[in-house]
DNA sequence: TATGAATGAGATTTCATTCAT
DNA sequence: TATGAATGAAATCTCATTCAT
C-alpha cells in the first residue's frame, strides 16, 4: 500500500543499474562478496538472487552470465570461504614454537578466526543442512582443507616425541575437539544467547571462554589418561 | 535444488487422500512429526508445505487449518524439539550420584541425545541461521530450556563444595563446553566427514570420541588452574 | 510424547464457541446485525463469513444453517437495511404540514437518516457495485421502497395545487435531487474529506450543509423556471 | 472504456499468451486499462488478477512484475482515474466566461464527465468502501485533486464581486452540492433505477436531469438568502 | 561482452462451504 | 435442531531463470 507517487513507477523485480564496470574480475569479486553475505544471512534456499543483484554494482543478468546458476554461485562462495581460513592457517608457523605453545596458538587462532568470521561459520552450517553436497562435489574445497589435518598431525607427533603430550590422539579427534568449541560459540550464539540470556559476543565473556577452551585442550593433551 | 536425500517423493502437489481421521490430536501430531523431518532436512525456506502434506495422512489445507502458516508450524516444530531434550534431561537424577559420576553422566547423556537426534541438531542450526527469531518469540522455548542451566549450576556447586571440582566456572561456560563438542560432531558431520574422509557415525569412532569428550570435561573440572 | 502445552495450541479458522442460545430468532437477528456491520465495512466480496461468526454468539456452521449462503445472508442484510429507512419514512406524517414545511421536513429527515446510518449508505453503495443484482432479485426490497416515491408525489401535487411549488417536477427527479445530496456527504465522506482536507462529520459543517441542502431544494421548488 | 456490465469471461486461469510485446510502456498501460475495468466492475476484493491477465496481452506474472501487488495495481488505477477528471477540468477556461455561464458550464461539465465515466464513479465508490485508504496513502491523488477546489473558489469570488452570486458559500459546500447530484445519478443508477423502475441512462431523462441540476445550482447561487 | 524485459513453474495462503454425527 | 471438524478450489504471490538484442 506504499504511497507511490506517479503512476508509471514500478520496481520490476530488481534489475536495472547500468554502471558498466568494464572490469570482469572486479565485478565477479563484487558479486562473490555480496553473495557471501546473502547466503550467510539467509541460507541457500533463503538467499535471493534478486537481493544479491540489488546490492551489487551489476545486474541480475550478470550473475547468471558469470556464474550460471544460483547454486553454482553458492558453491563458489563456499570455496572462497574455506580458502580464507586455510590461507591464514598456513602462515601460523607452529613448527617454530614448542609443542605446548604451538597447541595453545592453534586453539587461539581457531577461536579468533571463527569469532572474526561468523559468515564462514554460517556458511558451513548451511552447507551441512545441505548434507555437504557442494563440498562433496568440489575437489577444491576438499583439497584446500586436507592440509589442516596435517598441521594437527605434525604438532601431535612433535609433542608426543618431546614427551610433552601424553595422549596419542587421532588427529581427527583433536581437530574436532578444538573446532567444536570454537565453532559452537559462533554458530549457536543466537539460540544459546537467547535461552541463557547472555551475550556471547561480549568481550569479557569472549576472553573468559577463549582462555577456558585453550586451557582445557592444553590440559587434556598434557595429562596422562 | 532440494537435497532430498532418501525421500520417497511420491506425488508433487499432494492434496489427494480423503482419509478423514476424525482424530484431531493424532492428525496434529502426525503433521508435526512429518514437518520436523521436512524442516530438519531442508530448512525453513527450503521445506515445502506440499511435501509435508504429501507425507501426511492429511491435505495441505489441514496444515493451515491447524497451524495457520508455514512459519508457525516451524515454530511449533522447534518448540517440540527443544521440549524433547529437556524432558529427558529432567529425569537424569544427577543429584543421587557423586559429582564426578554425575558430571560424566551429564556429558554422556548430552552426547547420546545429540547423537540419537540429528534432526534436533539440524533444527537448532537452522534456527540460528534465522537469528533465533522464533526462539526469541517463543516464551515456551525459553522457559523449557532455562532449567538446563540449573542442572549444571547445582552440579557445579555440589562438586566445588565436595572439593572434587577445582574450578569455579560460570555454569554457562561449562554448559557451552559440553554442548559444543556433542553438538558439533552431529551438526558438522557431513562437511567434517567429507573433508577429513571419516565417518563420524561409525560406532568405533563414536565411542572413542564419547570417551574423549567425557574425559576432557571431567579432567578439566577436576584439575586446578 | 504427550500433548505439550504450547505445541497443541492453534486457532483452527474460527469456529468453536459453544453457547447454545436456544432462541433461534434471537440468534438470527444477532447474525444479521453482525453481518450488516461486516458487509458494510468490507463489501460482499470483502466480508468474511469467518469474521461474522467470530463476532457472533454462534458458530460459522449456524450461519449456513440459517442463511444457506453468504450471498443469501447479504441479501437479507440488504433487505433489512432498506426496510429501516422506509419504516421511519412512513411515520413522517407530512400530510399534516403545509407543503413548504413538509418539503423541508422531508429533506431534513433524509439528511438525518443518512447521516445517522452510514452503514445503510455503504450497503447501498456496495449493492450498486454488484449492479443491484440482489435488489433486482428481491421483491421485498422493491416493494418496501416503492412507497417512498408516493410520499414525494403526493407532496408535489399538494404543493402545486396550493400554488406554493412552481415546478411540475417528475417525482423521480425531486427524489433524486434530495437523496443525492444527503447520500453523497456520507458515501464519499472518506475520499472527499481526505482530498479537500475537511471533516464532513464535524457538527458545524454538518449543520451548515443541512441548511444549505434544505434551502436549495425549497428554493428550487418555490421559484418559477 | 465502456462500463462492460456483462463480461464475456473467456478463460479462468489465464496464463497463456506468449506475445512478447517488447514495449513495456504499452504493456503497463494495457494492464492499467484492463485493471480499471476489472476493479470498477468487481471492487478490490472482488477483482481477480487472473481475470485481468486473461484480458490483457500479457500474463499474470507480468502484472506482478510491473505492479508488485494487486493492491498496488489498484492504487495506480485509482490515481489514473482521478487524474483523468482533473486533466479535463483544467481546460475548462471558466475565467473567460461570465460567472453565471461559467457556473452552468462547470455543472454541465461535471455532469457530463460522471455520465461518461461510470467506471470512475465506481472506483471512487469502491475507494470509499475502503475508507479512502489508498487516497490517504497517495500524495499524487491528493495533489491532483486539490486544484479542483480552486476552480470553485475563484468562480465564487468572481461571481460575488460582480454581484451575480448572492451567497457567500464555502467552496467546499458548492463543490459538494454539484458533485453530489452528478455523482449519485451514476453511482446509484442500478438500485435507484430498479426500485423506481426507471432508466437513468435514457437520453430524455438524462437531459431533463442535467437541466434540473444546472438550474438548481444556478438559482441557488443567484438568489439571496 | 553485455543487458533490459520477460516468464514458467510452483510456492503459500484464503475462503466459502460440506461432512458426519 | 445443532455442531466441531474438515476441505476443494482457487486466490495471490515468489523466484530462479531465459529471451532477444
Amino acid at each position: 500500500m506504499k504511497p507511490t507517487d506517479s503512476v508509471t513507477d514500478s520496481k520490476a523485480d530488481s534489475d536495472a543499474r547500468p554502471v558498466r564496470s568494464r572490469d570482469p574480475e572486479r565485478t565477479k569479486q563484487d558479486i562473490l562478496d555480496v553473495a557471501t553475505m546473502e547466503f550467510a544471512a539467509h541460507g541457500l534456499a533463503g538467499g535471493r538472487v534478486d537481493a544479491i543483484a540489488a546490492k551489487t554494482q551489476t545486474t541480475k543478468r550478470m550473475i547468471y552470465y558469470y556464474f550460471e546458476s544460483k547454486e553454482n554461485l553458492y558453491a563458489l562462495v563456499l570455496e572462497r570461504a574455506y580458502a580464507g581460513i586455510r590461507r591464514i592457517e598456513e602462515h601460523m608457523d607452529l613448527d617454530r614454537l614448542d609443542p605446548e605453545t604451538a597447541l595453545r596458538r592453534l586453539v587461539e587462532f581457531t577461536f579468533d578466526y571463527h569469532d572474526a568470521h561468523p559468515e564462514f561459520v554460517r556458511l558451513v552450517a548451511i552447507e551441512n543442512i545441505h548434507n555437504a553436497a557442494h563440498v562433496k562435489a568440489s575437489r577444491a574445497v576438499r583439497e584446500t582443507n586436507r592440509p589442516a589435518l596435517m598441521v594437527v598431525k605434525n604438532l601431535l607427533s612433535r609433542g608426543l616425541q618431546a614427551g610433552v603430550f601424553k595422549r596419542n590422539l587421532d588427529p581427527v579427534d583433536l581437530h574436532l575437539m578444538i573446532s567444536a568449541m570454537c565453532y559452537y560459540r559462533v554458530s549457536n550464539r543466537q539460540t544459546f544467547g537467547t535461552i541463557f540470556e547472555c551475550d556471547l559476543n561480549e568481550p569479557k565473556l569472549r576472553e573468559r571462554q577463549r582462555r577456558m577452551i585453550t586451557d582445557a585442550v592444553a590440559l587434556f593433551m598434557m595429562s596422562a589418561d
